[in-house]
RNA sequence: GCGGAAGUGGCGGAAUUGGCAGACGCGUAAGCCUCAGGAGCUUAUGGUCGCAAGACUGUGUGGGUUCGAGUCCCACCUUCCGCACCA
């Protein structure tokens, strides 16, 4: 072995070593228990950056953990190779997307591989190319024939600057989540999933997912965001129609003074194609709309509302009240038209007094609601009033009375509706997954048949960045004949959003070379559910609920039969440096390349364990890896030295079980085995697992002279040695293999099995007992473990210090805790 | 506004079940080694007072429960995150 630790050489000569053994290749027909970790896949941007270096490490330590804890272990990585990036750099750079695509992730594999991460490579997906996508259509027709995935029109939010329609997810606070800019409003025809047929099993289906971080179901709850109340429809004579509203309080009901219709709301546009409409009106309608989705900061945003002249009929009272527009109505939510009870709704008294509409209270506080405050509404239960048959009763219990009646005189019924909107997945870009669908004149549209899949993306589409679909103008690509009737047809231009391909690829992986279907069932059946999930909790709604999503809907094909993807989810956390993410425009990223040509992959990948726990914020600092290389030169070192001492006399398998020096080594050893062991495998917690095998290290160093005198002490010395070789493995993998080899094994580390403890060696021989009088650290001895409680408190009592504290003061009471503390209560 | 998470040294963070606060690492200081050091080794390192032994104090703030609270309960402050007129 070399005199000073050169990581270079080292960390190549492993990588190829790993490869060449196929270390990490997983296979179905392996007996042992499986295990499928898996990290979201990067999208190819060009560099791997720490976000990911901090994501892949984490699951390469779990990877190889899991490995050497005798489990048949999956973990595949791939490619989010499509999406709008690449279109950009062509368009900036002339880039033709898929070969930036493809050199991107030929770097991108390299620096993966520099990393030393332990991939199954041969699964390896990548979801821009034709064997991948193809499988996106085949899934998309599936939905199709099942109604799942239907075409519409509708308003889409529309980022000038992509050029492209955005999912509502993708335009939260009216930005756009890529570039941020405001996003806008067209009316289009495209295609919606229709995830809303699963909200309720997407919300019951948490209960399954108890190993998940609780904030990140609460998000996804709240997301779905399911109400339960009543629908009602109020007659509009005039018009001889109706309007349905949602309510969840149709106890207040008989407090409805008008009704509010969303100024995107379909009556809106009979409205206002009537010409003796007054202009104000009609000019306000149409900003409304506009401004709907254009809004910023929802606190700026002013109630407005104008008046339409209708009249709708309450079916409880058979009052006639007057419908009005308004702007904090929105048409996405319920049935886009409410009503409004101003004493008993907060957001309906603000607007009934800026208009002077009038206000009538219908339910009091059941105790004492005598001096309610001025301006404010009333929105808690009580006792009704003014409210026809159901005066005097108590609103909560009324409710299920009301819906009874609604329904009986067929003008209602309890309702359950759900925030969480149907997917859009249409874009206007090049670089997608095409919809394989065909618009015939006589047919309509028709899907393309399955012997026909893929639809390719043609090469040669002009990507200009202009205005329009670029694969609309591709005439050979959308000129095409009917499958139906062989007539002249044009094919749908539109390509799939990405979250698409992102929503089953973990499925891919059990199976990526199946060419007949997505995933070949009992491979899928062998491998899913994925055991851990990692990945950025910037995924909790939107990724996350699609696979979730996904997956049911594979089971309901019979594609699979699992309900949930990922039972368990390790939320990682954000990569910080100065204050702030690591960001291309606040100039304070750091390459891991230049750290790894400094310091070493197994140092990178040490500090970036080591420095937080995987689910909080990690903040980079130049000076903390410094700390992490230098243990692992300390390490190197220490394993030289002890070799030497071997050397000059080899371990003859002394007794381990004798020797006073040797205890202490053996009790630290299997303690900390048996403290990394937890760590890693129920808490997740590698940042405390790190700092154990560097006090086990720390340790060696100073018990090496004494353990040198003897055998028990060299063989003692050994096994503490091998032991924090073989825990640090999975968190510096190339050193620890290095100096594995070099202390005389044939056997490379992966394919060692981690070290058991034993039990009597990793709890304590002796006790510390702390002593406080009146809670109050006195002082403390040492003692044999297990001695009981009248022993400790005679010896605790005894002690000068102890009996100094108490003084002449009268001794109350004593609390003893075994192998813990005594606590004298004087006074 | 609603919901959630978190506040511990100069810094990142430990403290698994209510029982020694500050493990491990960084930084800092002194010393050793060295031709040299942005290398290595040793020691010290929450704060205040003290020559010292030691004493007091200390986990965002204020209360409470308890023999004992960083940990449990109540109120508040701050920061971060999510949602945001959701009927």
């Amino acid at each position: 072995m070399r005199e000073h630790y050169r990581f270079g050489p080292i960390e190549a000569k492993w990588q190829k070593a790993w490869e060449d053994l196929r270390a990490f290749q997983a296979r179905e027909d392996d007996p042992r228990p499986k295990f499928y970790c898996l990290e979201m896949y990067p999208y190819p941007s060009g560099r791997v950056h720490m976000g990911h270096v901090r994501n892949y490490s984490i699951g390469d330590v779990i990877t190889r953990f899991k490995m050497m804890r005798g489990f048949n272990v999956l973990h595949p990585i791939g490619w989010d190779a499509l999406g709008l990036p690449a279109e950009n750099a062509a368009i900036k750079h002339g880039i033709h997307p898929r070969d930036w695509t493809l050199n991107n992730i030929a770097h991108m594999r390299e620096q993966l591989k520099r990393l030393g991460f332990g991939y199954d490579w041969s699964r390896e997906v990548n979801t821009c190319l034709p064997e991948y996508y193809r499988w996106n259509q085949w899934l998309f027709l599936k939905m199709f024939e099942r109604g799942l995935a239907y075409r519409r029109k509708s308003w889409v939010n529309w980022c000038p600057q992509c050029r492209t329609v955005l999912a509502n997810e993708q335009a939260q606070g009216g930005e756009c989540w890529r570039c941020e800019t405001p996003v806008v409003q067209k009316q289009t025809e495209h295609w919606f999933l229709k995830i809303t047929d699963y909200a309720e099993e997407l919300l019951s289906g948490h209960g399954r997912l108890q190993e998940w971080p609780e904030h990140v179901l609460l998000m996804q709850k709240n997301w779905i965001g399911k109400s339960t109340g009543t629908r009602l429809v109020f007659p509009v004579p005039e018009w001889k129609t109706e309007i349905e509203v949602f309510t969840t309080r149709v106890d207040t009901i008989y407090g409805a003074t008008f009704l509010v219709l969303s100024p995107e709301h379909p009556l809106v546009e009979r409205l206002l194609s009537d010409p003796n409409v007054s202009p104000p009106l009609r000019e306000w309608a149409g900003r409304a709309v506009h401004e709907a989705h254009t809004r910023r900061d929802p606190a700026e945003i002013v109630k407005e509302g104008m008046d339409t002249g209708l009249k709708a009929v309450n079916p409880f009272s058979g009052e006639e009240i007057p419908v009005w527009l308004a702007n904090y109505v929105l048409m996405g939510y319920g049935t886009g038209a409410i009503m409004a009870v101003p004493a008993h709704d907060q957001r309906d008294h603000d607007f009934a007094v800026k208009y002077g509409l009038p206000i009538r209270t219908v339910i009091e506080p059941e105790e004492g609601g005598e001096d309610r405050p001025e301006g404010l509404a009333f929105e808690g239960q009580g006792r009704m009033v003014n409210s026809g048959p159901y005066s005097g009763r108590i609103s909560r219990e009324a409710v299920a009375e009301m819906n009874r009646y609604a329904e009986s005189k067929n003008f209602g019924r309890e309702s359950t509706i759900y925030r969480l909107r149907d997917w859009g997945i249409s874009r206007q870009r090049y670089w997608g997954t095409p919809i394989p669908i065909v618009h015939c004149p006589k047919c309509g549209i028709v899907g393309v048949p399955y012997d026909q899949l893929p639809v390719e993306l043609p090469r040669d589409a002009n990507l200009t960045g202009t205005e329009g679909s670029p694969l609309e103008r591709v005439e050979s690509f959308a000129r095409t004949t009917c499958p139906k009737c062989g007539g002249p047809a044009r094919r749908d231009t539109d390509t799939m959003d990405t979250f698409f391909d992102s929503s089953w690829y973990y499925f891919r992986y059990t199976s990526p070379k199946e060419d007949s279907l997505p995933v070949d069932r009992r491979a899928a059946e062998h491998w899913m559910p994925v055991d851990l999930y990692i990945g950025g909790v910037e995924h909790a709604i939107l990724h996350l609920i699609y696979a979730r999503f996904f997956t049911k809907v594979f089971r309901d094909l019979g594609l699979a039969g699992n309900d949930e993807p990922f039972p368990r989810y390790l939320a990682q956390g954000m990569v910080t440096k100065d204050g702030s993410a690591m960001s291309k425009s606040r100039g304070n990223v750091v390459d891991p390349d230049d750290t790894i040509a400094r310091h070493g992959a197994d140092a990178l990948r040490l500090f970036i364990l080591f420095a937080s726990p995987p689910d909080k914020e990690f903040a980079w600092n130049e000076d903390g890896i410094e700390g992490c290389s230098r243990f692992l030169h300390r390490l190197w070192n220490t394993v030289r030295d002890c070799r030497r001492i071997f050397d000059e006399a080899a371990p003859s398998g002394a007794d381990l079980q004798t020797g006073d020096g040797v205890s202490g080594l053996r009790r630290r050893t299997h303690r900390t085995i048996k403290r990394v062991t937890e760590d890693i495998e129920t808490r997740v917690h590698l940042n405390t697992a790190v700092s154990s095998i560097m006090e086990l290290v720390n340790h060696i160093r100073r018990a090496g002279e004494e353990a040198a005198a003897t055998d028990a002490g060299r063989e003692a010395l050994r096994e503490a040695l091998e032991s924090a070789l073989l825990l640090l493995a999975p968190f510096a993998p190339h050193i620890c293999e290095e100096l594995w080899e070099a202390t005389g094994h044939a056997t490379p580390l992966v394919r060692t099995p981690w070290p058991d403890y034993d039990p009597g060696w990793a709890s304590e021989e002796k006790a510390v007992i702390v002593v406080q009088v009146n809670g109050k650290l006195k002082d403390r001895f040492e003692i044999a473990s297990g001695t009981p409680e009248d022993v400790l408190r005679e010896q605790a009592l005894s002690r000068p210090k102890v009996r100094a504290a108490i003084g002449r003061a009268r001794v109350r009471k004593t609390v003893c805790i075994p192998d813990k503390l005594v606590n004298i209560v004087v006074g």
